[in-house]
RNA sequence: GCCCAGGUGGUGAAAUGGUAGACACGCUGGCUUUAGGAGCCAGUGCCUAAACAGCAUGGAGGUUCGAGUCCUCUCCUGGGCACCA
């Protein structure tokens, strides 16, 4: 009988560094293809180097390690790369307020955020790791955009931006203050600038989850309901029609687009937005329009002009103007006005609508406000009125004969679009609200897009062989009003590719989020030289097997990354549809006081500090415990020691450790042993963390109550509590091997290396169960019974009817029946 | 307005349709002279002197032998989208 000598004090500082610094020193953790082994590639959003870490970042990295770790031990080759999502606006601000270069601000902070990395104890594999705003990374997003370019699927459009004039440059929606500019107060208007577009509307239907049971089963990707819902109301796919309406005295027609065609008999009034073109031909042709009028619509389409999209958003009431023309019913000829107003969006469909006030609220809305009519479409239902049954309607009379003298048009959607079709006046037309993608940015802090601007040749892209277009560091990145690269006259001046002539490069730099829609392809072989990655490789590693990120990703950046998707597959580089078989949204950390951590709050809690206090094995044991990881929560200072607690128990139970006890255990021992092995086993591996800890905690009482604690039982609590402390169970590990010398002159074992262990079911069948006897739904008693016996239900009702609780709930009463759940429950349902 | 996720003790939370509150924090009482982030024992949903009595999972109905869990309606909280025709 050997009791185990103590292991002394847990200090987890000594010993968290310890390992940390030899895994890193050993590469314990570098990624290399195995063959016939399964690859697994587990992913977290890469982050933004915003010069520190904090408890968000540690809160999804160690839950993602954890389930890593898990993975690895259970035989799957891992790969678990992280990078740095390294171009954006906040480098500019904090160098301008700093007075530091963007590019230096950055590589400090990642070097900086690589430390506190370091401190969680991952098993992150640095060797892959991609930095987005290196020329080796950008110049791929350059290969990727031009590739594009030459599929027609980014291209130079325009689109309606806030616009100052008197700094000549486009804002963003926070750089308005009071609908001025922030920068020089001058009111900012709507106009239409020119900018690079990506194409990904030609893309809409693909992106479209198909959340049928067969369409989730043919894809076999797990994503989130709300992410899979989210998007497809982003995309916004909408199946209506266009009809044309005649504009009475002319020959021009409206177009409108509606999802409700067969309400068609209940317009009463068409409205167009205030940047519809038939306004300009009213006002300024040759039509007949009053001058009272035209003073009326040309002061309403200027006023909607000078309001930014915010405004207009921001306002209540609908407000409108009579254009002074009319328009023809399709189905009743009667002349129905046109009106302009700023609640119809020229950006959406035809830019025009047919009112129905009946049936729509904003409609209604207007009508009321401007006194236009109100119809009622009815819809004569199965067998009634009269013989036109299973037919929408216009309003008539229903005579004594059952003769109906209203307008007919057939019933549903798709029968009404024929009928429309037929008569042209209408089609069918599919709209979204999904639009193209603006990725032109007016700022330093980005890929440069790799296009030449030649006046003889027009747009030219840089040749394939030049990339990258290095960007250049001596730049005044300083806000002037126009895009900075435009300052570096000598980088920007260029011959043309093509004629040789004079030219201009682009001067524009590409939104960040092109950047993150491909970096988990890249950190495959992130030196990779030939393409943006070898497709060989994609084919061994890809799709991500799990991604982890933030809710906050739904609609920009897990949307771009699926349409970069579906561009490289159609490019013939990959073949599979979706880059991530599972999608796993973590939950939010709140300050202590329950709001959204914020310094101006003050109730940051910063993880460096705690993990000082309670060292880095108890921070990532409660950030798996303190709940659901997709949940939200606030962060509780005091929870933690309970945590740290547990940590403790466990190293001092070392020295009860008797080597002799093994092959002694008791049937419940061992019962515990492997429901334990399965739990924790199965809560890992479905992100289910904190109910992975919680069981391992009732096990650690199990075993705190016991005097022996065999080897056996010990190191597989060590083995399952790895993954999620992986310093401790690591010194531990050693610990046994130094004491018991069996490793002399050799390398310790790490227990990372280690396999995860198995459970057999046979040990989780127990000798004795415990039936709940209830009477009528209700508990009344417990009995203990043989395993075996229990399968009887005989016998257990038997049983049940010798207890004198039972007996006096029975009395009197005649049992109509019973209900046995083998092993669980024995209700007897009484009179 | 539409879509999504939620609502369970003082707190974070558990619970294949089968004993609601596991586990942990906090709190109460006791023990151990105890400097250790102590430990150990007992208790801790409500109502009760107590109960293996009754009531309890936002509310109201329903399905079922049995509902936190399934269905219908409703209220509230969080998140997303939005004059999208």
């Amino acid at each position: 009988m050997s009791k185990r000598k103590s292991l002394g004090r847990y200090i987890p500082g000594t010993i968290e560094k310890k390992w940390r610094d030899k895994w890193s020193k050993e590469h314990t953790y570098e990624f290399k293809e195995e063959a016939g082994k399964e690859t697994y590639y587990n992913l977290v959003e890469l982050p933004y180097p915003s010069g520190d870490l904090h408890l968000g970042h540690w809160f999804t990295f160690v839950n993602a390690d954890a389930h890593a770790r898990y993975k690895k031990m259970s035989g799957s080759n891992v790969f678990f790369p992280n990078g740095f999502d390294a171009f954006g606006l906040p480098a500019e601000n904090a160098a301008i307020k700093r007075n530091i270069h963007p590019q230096d601000w950055t590589m400090k902070n990642i070097e900086t955020m690589k430390s506190q990395f370091a401190t969680m104890g991952t098993m992150i594999d640095w060797s892959h790791e991609a930095i987005t705003c290196t020329p080796s990374y950008y110049k791929w997003n350059q290969w990727i955009f031009i590739r594009m370019f030459e599929k027609g699927l980014a291209y130079r459009g325009k689109a309606l931006s806030n616009w100052c004039p008197s700094c000549q440059t486009v804002l963003a929606n926070e750089g308005i203050e009071d609908g001025k500019c922030w920068r020089c107060g001058s009111v900012v208007v709507q106009k239409e600038i020119e900018q690079w577009f990506l194409k990904i509307t030609s893309f809409a239907d693909s992106l479209l989850w198909d959340n049928t049971d067969e369409g989730k089963k043919a894809n076999g990707v797990e994503w989130p309901k709300s992410v899979r819902e989210g998007q497809n109301n982003w995309i916004g796919r909408s199946e209506g029609a266009s009809i044309q309406f005649q504009i009475s005295n002319h020959k021009s027609q409206i177009e409108v687009f509606t999802t409700r065609p067969d309400t068609l008999y209940g317009v009463t009034f068409l409205v167009v937005a205030p940047e519809h073109p038939v306004i300009g031909q009213m006002v300024h042709g040759k039509w007949q329009i009053d001058e009272k009028t035209k003073k009326e619509v040309f002061a309403y389409v200027e006023a909607a002009k000078e309001k930014t999209e915010m405004d207009r958003k921001e306002q209540k009431e609908k407000t409108g103007v009579f254009s002074g023309f009319y328009a023809v019913h399709p189905l009743t000829s009667e002349e129905i006005p046109v009106w302009i107003a700023e609640y119809v969006l020229w950006g959406y469909g035809t830019g025009a609508i047919m009112a129905v006030p009946a049936h729509d609220g904003r409609d209604y809305e207007f009508a009321k406000k401007y006194n236009l009519g109100i119809k009622k479409v009815i819809q004569a239902k199965n067998g009634q009125p009269g013989e036109e049954s299973g037919y929408y309607v216009g309003p008539g009379t229903l005579t004594h004969s059952g003769d109906w003298d209203g307008i007919v048009v057939p019933e549903g959607i798709g029968k009404i679009i024929e009928y429309l079709s037929e008569k042209k006046l209408g089609k069918s037309r599919v709209e979204y609200h999904l639009h193209d993608w603006s990725v032109s940015r007016q700022r330093y802090w980005g890929t440069p897009v790799p296009m030449i601007h030649c006046d003889t040749c027009g747009v030219v892209p840089v040749p394939l062989d030049e990339l990258p277009v290095v960007l250049p560091y001596e730049v005044d990145y300083a806000p002037k009003g126009r895009a900075p690269l435009a300052t570096a006259e000598s980088w920007q001046n260029v011959s043309c590719p093509k004629c040789g002539g004079s030219a201009k490069r682009e001067a524009e730099t590409l939104d960040t989020f092109f950047d993150s829609s491909w970096y988990y392809y890249r950190y495959m072989d992130p030196e990779y030289d030939a393409l943006p990655f070898d497709p060989q490789r994609a084919e061994r590693l890809m799709p991500v097997d799990i991604y982890f990120g933030g809710a906050e990703h739904t609609l920009g950046h897990t949307l771009y990354a699926r349409f970069f998707t579906k561009f490289f597959k159609d490019e013939g580089l990959i073949a599979f549809d979706e880059f991530a078989k599972k999608r796993v949204q973590h939950g939010i950390i709140l300050g202590p006081d329950g709001f959204r951590m914020s310094k101006s709050r003050g109730n940051v809690v910063n993880p460096d500090d705690v993990v000082s206090e309670y060292g880095a094995d108890a921070v990532r044991l409660y950030l798996a415990f303190m709940m659901p990881f997709e949940a939200t929560a606030p962060w509780n200072p005091t929870a933690i020691s309970g945590i740290y607690r547990f940590l403790r128990r466990i190293w001092e139970l070392y020295e009860r450790v008797d080597d002799s006890a093994d092959g002694m255990l008791s049937k419940q021992d061992v019962y515990w042993m492997h429901k334990t092995i399965k739990k924790v086993g199965e809560d890992l591996r479905e992100i289910r963390f904190n109910t992975a800890v919680s069981s391992l905690m009732e096990w650690l009482n199990h075993l705190s109550r016991k005097e022996q604690i065999s080897l056996e039982e010990y190191k597989t609590l060590l083995l399952l509590l790895a993954p999620l402390a992986p310093h401790m169970t690591e010194e531990i590990w050693q610990m046994f091997q130094i004491q018991d010398s069996v490793f002399k002159n050799q390398e310790f074992a790490s227990i990372h290396q280690e396999d995860w262990p198995i459970y057999d079911e046979k040990f989780l069948v127990q000798d004795e169960v415990v039936i709940v006897v209830q009477v009528n739904g209700k508990v009344r008693e417990n009995i203990t019974m043989e395993s075996a016996e229990s399968k009887e239900k005989s016998a257990v009702e038997k049983k049940a009817k010798e207890s004198e609780k039972i007996k006096g709930y029975l009395e009197g009463k005649t049992v109509k029946k019973s209900i046995y759940i083998e092993g669980k429950i024995l209700n007897f349902v009484v009179s």
